[in-house]
DNA sequence: ACCTGAACACCGTTCAAGT
DNA sequence: ACCTGAACACCGTTCAAGT
């Protein structure tokens, strides 16, 4: 996890593991079945440091929580959620995690059907915005108003009217990653709780 | 595209394509500058095959509309959103898709700032609801009870009792995958439609 | 203008041989 | 019980040589 933290996912090979451990590529047969057990043991590990939901302080505020503590996680770990997304979630930690989630949104009041999409929508949320976030948000160092800029000006006179309007918008008020997460929660948990009532 | 469509994206190496082709792999290079070419024109044709939004029906139906294409052209290209999501989405129908996503949420009566996070968050479900659904949703010729079953059984005596509960209703009940989706997409545009009044 | 053959620097993985 | 060296079957990519 350090690796994939320091260098990228895309340089975790089993040679650059061995090297970092001071040890040889085949020596590591030893301790994981292969790359993929590996890969299986870095997602159980990065989903365990994802805070589990109590529902002491309200379902809503639960499930806002958990969202927020994801991107955390993601902060630290860029590489999770796409590695999440492309492996299944079947560790003993991310069982837990699941159901710890549907206990909050059953106890709220949500019938089993609906607690699972629920869950299944937030979650589709959550890990889908990151991947977004990660093709278009400028680097934390870079100005978002000045990136706005450029793309305005990349924009072929008269081409692509509506995203020129929304440059334009950007290239003044800089964009707020934590505030654009927010909203699309916002909208989900909204109409969550209407359908409660 | 074929290639992929076949026998999955990660096969889809150099190598392979020029087996296919009835060519070396070094003769692809006179065609595309690399694999990563390769893969964004890949990206950029499979973008062109979801439909443009129209405004005629109204927007609500037209994010509706969009949304369920996206979900036809990921049925076809299973590879689909995960590559999308893992490189740019910068090529001209991405972007003319954009723009005229755009177009309808501002034409709606959306500011410019709302329409961004509206699409942001629109398309985070979209393509994350999708990555979701490639690790849960059991194979078309799967019965989703009798997996739902297996699944129950599995779980230990006492172990997640909120996942046991959700488990024991898809026994019964058919896991509806478009109407999982459809649930949470209607989530969103419902908080969205609340937000213009 | 396009293709081929050969090469280079990489992968993951296996396995006999060492300690 | 764990590590190493060497090997195998793969990768993406380059480039001189062909047509």
């Amino acid at each position: 996890m350090d690796l994939a933290d320091e260098t990228g996912i895309e340089s975790v090979t089993m040679r650059a593991l061995g090297r970092r451990l001071g040890v040889e590529a085949a020596s590591l047969y030893n301790h994981v079945a292969g790359k993929d057990d590996l890969l299986d043991g870095m997602v159980e590990l990065v989903v365990a440091e994802i805070d589990l939901p109590s529902g002491d302080a309200g379902w809503q505020d639960a499930m806002r929580r958990r969202a927020v503590s994801a991107r955390a996680v993601f902060a630290v770990h860029p590489w999770a959620a796409a590695l999440i997304d492309s492996r299944g979630r079947s560790g003993p930690s991310s069982l837990e995690y699941a159901d710890r989630v549907l206990g909050v949104l059953l106890r709220a009041g949500f019938s089993p059907g609906t607690a699972a999409n629920a869950f299944l929508a937030l979650d589709s949320y959550v890990y889908g915005f990151e991947r977004q976030r990660s093709n278009i948000a400028p680097a934390d160092d870079e100005d978002s108003t000045a990136v706005a800029q450029e793309v305005l000006s990349a924009i072929p006179e008269g081409a692509y009217p509506s995203l020129a309007r929304i440059a334009t918008e950007y290239a003044v008020t800089p964009y707020d990653d934590a505030a654009a997460f927010d909203f699309g929660l916002g909208l989900i948990l909204d109409s969550l709780g209407a359908l409660l009532d």
